[in-house]
DNA sequence: ATTAATGTTCAGAA
DNA sequence: TTTCTGAACATTAA
């Protein structure tokens, strides 16, 4: 379940790395069925060794290592990856190692405990292939408004199913969809086609306000407590959120609503029926007394 | 003790 | 073309 802030917050985490020289790299053997490593070991080995990390970059959901051939190696967390400096959260999903020198840190891990994660190196010349071939949208906090709006509006899928598009918009998922949706009070069942141009404004504003802080709290750690920062710390951002995983409570803005649990795309949505209208119309303020029941 | 729920992406079906 | 479903996987709660 990394997201954008979660793995914008691996990314923060592991700039130790930047400068120094890659010593090797290795598969590290686990008891069940190996997760994706490509080159294989032996190629993979060959092509970064003693290469220098000249930058430590994010796209969407991804964590790119550039070395100073202009070659990369690509993280993808899916559900349960990380990327880690120290302190592993255990042993046995330890998938995968790169050895250091020339800087701070002697070594990089990569531990995913389902092992839905990947780990790529690709050359100057595959990168922008790869990006082109998965069809990924621009970065939820690199996009403009108009692109937003534009790339969003030409489905007629619900917003929030939309919203998870990540050849759409890369970045969003299913927790922060939610949390993006209650902030701007859209109802997360509007088909995306037929939002006014002032709620999407609203959408863009508020989907780059619950990821920057969402980031500054150092991601969401949920209650299975997967997601840990490359130290193996906890996030923050979980006891922030509004509505995730929060159904049958008060509505926290308005304390009027009680959180709804739904279902769209066989994924879970939370959101507060009174705060989140269906109407296209600008926002009234919830005034007291001015909403009976 | 078996089953359901969890969450991202992709292949393949509707 | 677009949208929907199921599989991949491991762990925990019911």
């Amino acid at each position: 379940m990394p997201e954008l802030p979660e793995v914008e917050t691996m990314r923060r985490g592991i700039l130790p790395v930047l400068g120094c020289r890659i010593v090797d790299v290795c598969d590290l053997p686990t008891a069940w069925k190996p997760i994706t490593i490509t080159p294989a070991a032996a190629e993979m080995r060959q092509l970064v060794r003693r290469r220098r990390i000249v930058a430590v970059e994010r796209l969407g959901k991804r964590v790119l290592l550039r070395l100073d051939d202009d070659g990369r190696i690509v993280f993808e967390p899916r559900m349960t990856g990380l990327v880690l400096l120290a302190d592993p959260p255990d042993v046995p999903h330890l998938r995968w190692e790169m050895r250091l020198a020339e800087g701070s840190v002697s070594r990089l891990w990569y531990w995913d405990r389902r092992g839905l994660g990947s780990v790529r190196w690709l050359s100057a010349e595959e990168w922008p292939a790869y990006v082109a071939a998965k069809k990924l949208g621009p970065d939820a906090l690199d996009i403009s408004s108009d692109e937003f709006r534009d790339r969003l509006r030409q489905t007629r899928r619900p917003i929030k199913v939309a919203l998870l598009d990540q050849q759409r918009v890369a970045g969003i998922g299913n927790l922060y969809a939610s949390e993006i949706l209650h902030l701007c009070q859209v109802h997360p069942q509007l088909p995306a086609h037929r939002l006014s141009r002032e709620q999407w404004e609203r959408i863009h504003t508020a989907m780059r306000e619950v990821l920057l802080e969402a980031i500054r709290y150092e991601g969401s750690t949920l209650s299975d407590g997967t997601y840990r920062t490359a130290l193996n710390q906890a996030g923050g951002y979980q006891n922030q959120h509004r509505v995730y995983d929060l159904a049958g409570e008060l509505c926290r803005s308005c304390r009027h609503g009680v959180v709804q649990r739904i279902v769209q795309a066989q994924r879970s949505t939370f959101f507060c029926p009174q705060c989140q209208t269906r109407s296209r119309k600008s926002l009234h303020r919830a005034t007291p007394g001015s909403t009976p029941k």
